[in-house]
DNA sequence: TGTCGTACTACGTCTGTCGTGGTAACTATA
DNA sequence: TATAGTTACCACGACAGACGTAGTACGACA
């Protein structure tokens, strides 16, 4: 099974993980699994990738953060949520995104 | 109308350049307005990105360039010519393209 | 004379991604 | 009892493609 490689998806592993956040907040390793899951393991982000988005979208208001303190065992677990701005960012990304696609498309051969 | 960010196309500039050079060699120049014209002003290649990508896929061994000295008013052409790796890599970055769409549209909502 | 089009090149910066490695607690298996 | 695996992150630095700015040089046209 092929596998894609992250540098073609760049600038796209904002709108996977928004998508992830629309419904509901979410964290890390969550968020991970699922696009794992939803690409039929077509795409594996990485960690670093993954966490370093949080925190340009935080910075960028687009998510915000709470943490919760009271899991089993002590452990803590950083969740994210979706802002308005994020919400509208989603959105322009999807538009720029049917744009690209078609765009591109006239470059493939056959 | 809406212009493409170049952050969105990153990884898909290789194969809009090898298209054009799929039939017969290019230059710069023209390439860049063939881009522009095709995609109906859509997306309008800078012209950094388009130089430092023929020096890339050169150096990869998937374009050959060549130079036409001849030219009227003592000018001079840099033209480049798809290479039978080339022609691999494109196939190949095409059909992971296939597999990118599918993805990323898993993760559009509506 | 000056702008526009043609046809590049050099140099440095930015940013998203990635590689490596580390922490820490629980859970299943041998 | 040991150890491997899963969960759940974080820090640090490197890389590479894209980009901004600037410059060269010639011809055509007004």
């Amino acid at each position: 099974m092929a596998e894609i490689s992250s540098d073609v998806i760049r600038g796209y592993n904002d709108i996977i993980i928004l998508f992830l956040l629309l419904n509901s907040p979410s964290y890390g390793y969550e968020i991970s699994k699922q696009i794992r899951t939803m690409s039929e393991d077509k795409y594996i982000i990485k960690e670093t990738t993954l966490y370093s988005a949080f925190t340009r979208m935080e910075k960028n208001g687009f998510i915000e953060s709470f943490v919760d303190e009271d899991l089993a065992g002590g452990k803590k677990r950083t969740y994210y949520r979706i802002t308005p701005a994020g919400r509208e960012y989603y959105q322009a990304k999807c538009e720029e995104w049917t744009l690209t696609k078609e765009v591109i498309e006239k470059f493939i051969a056959g």
